[in-house]
DNA sequence: TATTGTTATACTCTATAACTATA
DNA sequence: TATAGTTATAGAGTATAACAATA
């Protein structure tokens, strides 16, 4: 019994492994990586952002940023803008390129949620999203999760 | 309902994400990196092996595995001892300390596992095992697995 | 005085290619 | 000639600290 629970930790984590290679694979094919494309993401989703707001999003410093944007701005996927108000920021936004791309991978994304679940029957997938649920809200009870680490 | 798929997907990656950020931190206190810690698992189920043969593990070149061990014989977690047949190779051995803290770290793995599916009805366990292996089945069909991963 | 972003510096993980020692 | 591991080099992600420009 016990055995079972750490046979199905041991899914959990080949599912993750599974995933990260698969995403950083298909990411590598349009020239992104997973920190970029979660920039690309944040973008998508709040629209325009100065780099702090970013540097907030992602939970990463400062610096950090001023890589993932020269990245991004080497490759074609944004620009820096001046702030309209505030010169000491500057505004990140898309490029034509950057937001087809962003628009591309949200698509996919609901696409791949599909064909992973394809074929499994209503009550069962139900049953899934439950035994989830459980498992998250287990590790927020123990202190874990996103926004318990954000509070560090 | 294809809502519903999409909302599933995106709390497996906050899963991800969770099980990421808490397995670092708590490696981290004990000196250790996530790619370091697979190295010293692999080495707990495996026993002594020459570097060439933790490449293969891992899944990451000669060159990576060089630094890695560097990493863990100066941190006192691995030495570097001499292969009893083949001069050109190197045995990775535990030191003391890197043999009790990689048995510690398979004890808390499986508690891991106990905490995680806590109070959760043995019917609701299997229905979630269930769905699990369901969706590692539809990734192993569109080519999406470990073992695929491997071949390439 | 506080905030935004950059420069300087450093560490880890990752890769390929060239090279040494050994098989 | 092939294999084990290292040196050389490079790129990405991450961090802290010092600093410039602006608020």
């Amino acid at each position: 019994m016990a055995d079972d629970r750490t046979a199905a930790l041991d899914r959990i984590l080949e599912l993750v492994a599974v995933l990260d290679t698969d995403s950083r694979e298909s990411l590598a094919r349009d020239g992104l990586t997973p920190a970029r494309a979660h920039l690309l993401w944040v973008l998508q989703h709040q629209g325009p952002l100065p780099q702090r707001a970013l540097a907030e999003a992602l939970r990463v410093s400062a610096r950090n940023i001023t890589g993932l944007v020269d990245g991004l701005v080497d490759s074609g996927f944004v620009t820096r803008e001046p702030h309209p108000t505030d010169r000491r920021a500057t505004l990140v936004s898309f490029t034509e390129h950057g937001a087809a791309t962003a628009a591309r991978l949200e698509r996919e994304h609901g696409e791949f949620a599909r064909v992973l679940f394809a074929d499994l029957p209503e009550d069962r997938f139900r049953a899934f999203a439950d035994g989830l649920d459980h498992v998250l809200d287990r590790l927020r009870e123990h202190g874990v999760s996103l926004d318990a680490q954000a509070e560090r």
